[in-house]
DNA sequence: GGATCCATGTAATTCGTTACATGATTTC
DNA sequence: GAAATCATGTAACGAATTACATGGATCC
């Protein structure tokens, strides 16, 4: 799954900018699909090219202009084929768990602060999550948010849980 | 956190080949971390190169000859530096996830297959942690391990309870 | 005054994967 | 007979991030 079909799957729940994408990826699903703009802005301006998705500019004032982008009817076609495609991965690469597997290593400060900042992170999706509007979204949508509030919950609990054991064992490695 | 560190990591546990390597990640920590052997030997022979780690090759009859990896002291410097610079990052990139947000354009077998293909990696990983002895590792081994096992289980209790009503809304769209 | 939000884009670099290449042995 | 295990490596390719680039408006 490509950068360009995610932009075909947002689009497909209706007209959005760019920079709409990108908060709509970020807010909803963040904890599990991350794509910076350098890469949405390329996307769009190829699947504009090849017809899949229209473009309508907005000039602003007092904000900068956009552009919105909606997806043609060849646009929903590339999207089923797209996911259809998919091998489906799901791949995740923590360095926060590779730091804690060797926490041994790390001054017990930086274990905290490692810590803290995981747990901060965890809770800022949860919350984005919880703030959003169920009411009309698909039941992909919702799967997709109570799979990662479940998943995010249980990160959050372990580490919640299990962090002193571990922080004291750090605290004295010539015990271990 | 490059592959380099990881395997430096790995070896502060005790010698090891590339091949070891890839297994000790895999099996142990493989839902979290996924380093293929394309990128395990070439960093190897450049630690080799700057003296982080010393090599004894092995000739072995029955099998392919293979080279042993040790930390040596430098190495082992270079691996808290490593740890100390990584920014602890974790990141999702999960196709899975995105194929059930769109869920409504796939094919229920496609859909059926999806799940039952994720449900079957977890088990698979979910075994290999279970079958590790825990004797003799480091608290940092286990709180990973444990960590592991409590985002995996709560990811296959997730999707164990809410697959039918997603299938259900799937295989009906006209409905939504 | 400084940070954040809006809004779009490009270029360089880093990094990793896929595929290529080989091959004996053991297990089913 | 087919598939998996052990075992190491290279080359080409693709994809994404980081950093570069710009700039008004609003909030603290």
């Amino acid at each position: 799954l490509d950068t360009r079909t995610l932009c075909l799957g947002v689009l497909s729940a209706g007209e959005a900018s760019g920079y709409d994408i990108k908060k709509c990826l970020e807010e909803g699903f963040g904890a599990f699909l991350d794509v910076s703009h350098a890469s949405i802005y390329p996307a769009l301006a190829m699947l504009l090219d090849e017809g899949l998705v229209s473009c309508t500019e907005v000039r602003q004032s007092a904000r900068p202009d956009k552009k919105i982008y909606a997806l043609t009817d060849v646009g929903r076609e590339a999207l089923v084929d797209g996911l259809a495609k998919s091998p489906g991965r799901h791949r995740v690469r923590s360095e926060f768990l590779a730091l804690l597997i060797f926490a041994e290593y790390l001054p017990p400060e930086r274990l905290r602060q490692v810590l803290d900042t995981r747990l901060a992170e965890i809770d800022a999706q949860l919350r984005h999550i919880a703030s959003r509007e169920r009411v009309g979204e698909s039941a992909g949508r919702c799967f997709a948010a109570g799979f990662a509030e479940a998943v995010l919950g249980a990160s959050r609990d372990y580490i919640l849980e299990h962090r002193r054991s571990l922080e004291q064992a750090a605290a004295s490695p010539e015990l271990t």
